[in-house]
DNA sequence: ACTAGAAATGAAATAAAACTACAAAAAAAT
DNA sequence: ATTTTTTTGTAGTTTTATTTCATTTCTAGT
């Protein structure tokens, strides 16, 4: 855990002389890990030793220790401060704000994946006859995304963020297609509904969704991000890009299992698309 | 810039000794903030003076400083491995790689973004008669999302990703219109020419792209993001999701802007919605 | 209100770590 | 081959951190 957060957390729990010296901290992070602990405990007008067991109090072997955790959780991005936006944050407040939540809430989908559930979607998604890719709202962008990015591969594969064209597909369904499902939620009920009726009909499902919501108990395979829901307030946000990360690593994925003969495709696609850009000058 | 990259760059220009220091601490940066200086110089088989000055080549004050440095660097998410995914990568390897260059690009964008721009082009935002997001390719998928999310505002939106579309949509532009254009490059020549269409016809043109790019000349307001392309080897990834997030802070910022009676209307969305969904059960 | 006991604090001493000066060794240049 | 420069390590010095222990400050029970 991220260290300011933590003295922030046990303020209370520290004596008068220790909280002095969490107060310092607090007050300037940069200055306390610059500092020699004699420097600090001038600061924080208390006595070395003082300084000393506050930082063994947050089980570390001691203050130069204490400095390194200091110093790795003010590398790590998000500053203490309270993540979630303010109504009078002026843009460069908000800017930062979401965009350091954005790469936490990353860090935590990315702590929370099972990467053997992500190998055994690469596996499946690679033996495919065709792939669908189906969302609804805000999901539905993701699920273009990852048709743009699986078009590429020069195999079957679709998109529909329409409930009747997704039944419609999955009814025509047979072994061996695989649909992916993508709701934040995991409660939307047509998308649960379509989710059956894929199944009924030997269609391999995955979904990218909460961990034990409805549609995940529809699904062959889930792939859930662990992201905590009060990030996205009015709207999805940062869990939708952890969605669309997580198509990326599947596409990698899918890439390096199908080998260098498929990466030349790849190559083939971009250079087919060039024709329709201004090149750039060398300068 | 990252500390053990900046060691694994200059590791020619170390002498022999110091060399020695680099790769000890490259084999094992961990062990390297946890030693003393005189531990690490036994492991590196060098003199402790050694490993004193190799710091300060790294333009430290010293060996402490050198280690808060290096802690900071280790916990940046972005490890010293190369970021960019190998033929031989495992499934562990390649989803952390991605999901660690991905927050490091966003950690990029955020620091390269000028909040003047970002709250000029809000102020533009909400004094518009109609808003319309086009985006070609990859970009679309991002332009759908932006639509997505204006779409809750009860405004008039629109997206296209279709070139005849966009264009017929510029002609009956008016003024206090505002077209928001997205491309990587800023090269793709028709959505160049729809900027210029669509500034002809009074509208105001947005574009998320990059910085002196075609696109960008066409424009009113630029937002750049200082994305390395080297990221997107195969196809657009991390410089899209910075897109993305950008969005978010427009969708943000332009909330905030509205007040407090628009959030009500967001909220009823929200509640519209509801209904399609399975509840959550209390457990 | 007073006092025994416990907890907190800091002064001083000790231990550890980092740094400096200088000399020896190695490498490069003449 | 010899001088010069660079590199490296030894030993000593300084700085920094930690431990010990005495003093103070709380706390609770009478």
């Amino acid at each position: 855990m991220n260290t300011l957060e933590l003295i922030k957390k046990n303020l209370d729990t520290f004596s008068k002389s220790e909280r002095k010296v969490a107060e310092a901290i607090l007050a300037s992070p940069q200055t306390a890990i610059h500092s020699s602990i004699a420097n600090l405990a001038k600061i924080a007008e208390v006595s070395e030793p003082t300084v000393n067991r506050f930082c063994r109090r947050l089980d570390t072997k001691g203050f130069p220790d204490f400095k390194l955790h200091l110093a790795q959780s003010l590398a790590n991005g998000t500053p203490y401060v309270n993540r979630n936006v303010n109504e009078d944050d002026g843009p460069e407040a908000y800017t930062s704000k979401i965009f350091e939540s954005t790469m936490a809430c990353l860090n935590a989908a990315k702590n929370g994946l099972d990467v053997n559930l992500i190998n055994r979607a690469v596996d499946v998604l690679t033996q495919a006859n065709k792939i669908s890719f189906f969302g609804l709202g805000a999901s539905s962008s993701v699920a273009h995304d990852a048709l743009n990015k699986f078009f590429r591969f020069n195999i079957p594969v679709s998109c529909f963020d329409d409930v009747v064209m997704q039944r419609m597909s999955c009814i025509n369904c047979t072994e061996g297609d695989v649909i992916v499902l993508i709701s934040h939620t995991g409660r939307t009920k047509p998308l649960v509904e379509v989710a059956q009726l894929a199944r009924e009909n030997d269609a391999f499902v995955i979904a990218l969704t909460a961990a034990n919501s409805p549609l995940a108990e529809q699904s062959n395979l889930v792939l859930s991000l662990g992201v905590p829901e009060d990030t996205d307030i009015y709207m999805p946000m940062s869990s939708r890009i952890a969605q669309l990360v997580l198509i990326d690593v599947l596409t990698t994925g899918f890439t390096l299992r199908r080998g260098a003969k498929f990466r030349d495709n790849l190559k083939r696609v971009k250079a087919g698309i060039k024709d329709s850009r201004f090149e750039k000058t060398e300068d």
